[in-house]
DNA sequence: GAAAAAGGTTAACCCGGTCAATAATTTGTC
DNA sequence: GACAAATTATTGACCGGGTTAACCTTTTTC
């Protein structure tokens, strides 16, 4: 049963997401109300909650595919010979090919004004940072839990965050994503090689 | 001049700032509105938010001293000879001698209560997480701002943290720190070398 | 087609935080 | 010691995020 009212749901969920995004958009976070969103997508302010629990998840729920990416990357790890610290190195010069979003390598207007939203508001960094946060603790578990797992998944989500800020930044300074791919290639090579090898 | 008015300005703040904390530990954070902290202070509101600009600050104000510690560290390191890493780890290991509170080392009841109080807080504990970035970004600086800087950075940051962590759960667990103290000193020791020998 | 279950609406409320106007104090000066 | 000026606190109102409760509408299910 795919079900009318799930439809619906679905449909008022993303009436309300890209209302919300629009808005944000145009005229910043902070200058935007709840209200507003809800009038926009014809809903009331506590049917908004039951859809998204705060204003931040407004914007952040398009993360939450990527919620523990990095602990499923290792525990897929088919090659059990390979290290975490490669794997996760393949993984993410994978994403630099396809020019994936996460990496910063993303010169899309679209994508880049949503990132700047992002990173420019507060309350929406913070609340990102918690998920990273979550990443990092899911991915100490799934490297054993002991300590140097908690000290090895800290120390590569970081060069992760790194490398992705590095990113975006030079995509907001106008270069092309293909002019830079090899750069940022070459440069994440580096990272987790200093990674490995020690600092 | 030490200033009458300073006098008084001082004394409103540390009555502020301890009937928060008095009234947090006794109810949490969330159970205590700032109108409540207010009356307890002989103070209104507005006043409050004077001396305070948000209600996490009542609480995170004592982290206030530590900032930019990391970058100071490896600025004021005596010896240029020294790498970073091995400055910060000598840095961490005196905190531990110490039973520094920030090393996590530190039994004391009180001290214990408040760590527990903004570790378990969702609010306060994500405030706090900003402050560390903050340092993080001073430490890239002070450690030249390039690319390889900022990584070193995050990753020096991250083990401090994990080991803070680490340290402040045994002694939630009930272990005295003097006792946890070998053991918490041989971790750190190894955890920097793992960073510096690589992971 | 009716009962029940799900979801939406309205309206009121709480809390964190801000603002504008007013009142109280401290300070420097005579 | 009193006075004008500048700080600072108070009050009361306000805004926006988020929650709750009572009521109403719609979809589902039998």
């Amino acid at each position: 049963m795919t079900g009318l009212r799930a439809r619906k749901k679905q449909q008022t969920h993303d009436a309300l997401s890209e209302a919300a995004i629009k808005l944000f958009l145009e005229r910043g976070f902070d200058e935007v109300s709840v209200t507003d969103i809800a009038t926009a997508a014809n809903v009331s302010k506590p049917t908004l909650f039951k859809y998204f629990p705060t204003k931040q998840d407004l914007v952040l729920h398009r993360f939450a595919d990527h919620q523990h990416e990095a602990a499923r990357v290792v525990a897929a790890s088919s090659a059990p010979s390979a290290s975490p610290v490669e794997a996760l190195r393949d993984h993410f010069l994978a994403g630099l090919d396809r020019h994936d979003p996460v990496t910063g390598l993303n010169d899309d207007p679209a994508v880049l004004a949503f990132y700047e939203l992002v990173f420019t508001t507060p309350a929406l960094e913070s609340r990102l940072t918690r998920f990273v946060a979550a990443d990092e603790e899911a991915l100490a578990v799934a490297l054993g839990g002991h300590l140097r797992a908690a000290v090895t998944a800290a120390c590569l989500i970081s060069v992760n965050q790194v490398l992705s800020r590095r990113n975006w930044q030079v995509m907001t300074s106008g270069m092309a994503a293909d002019v830079y791919h090899p750069t940022a290639y070459a440069e994440a090579i580096t990272a987790y090689k200093a990674l490995a090898a020690g600092l």
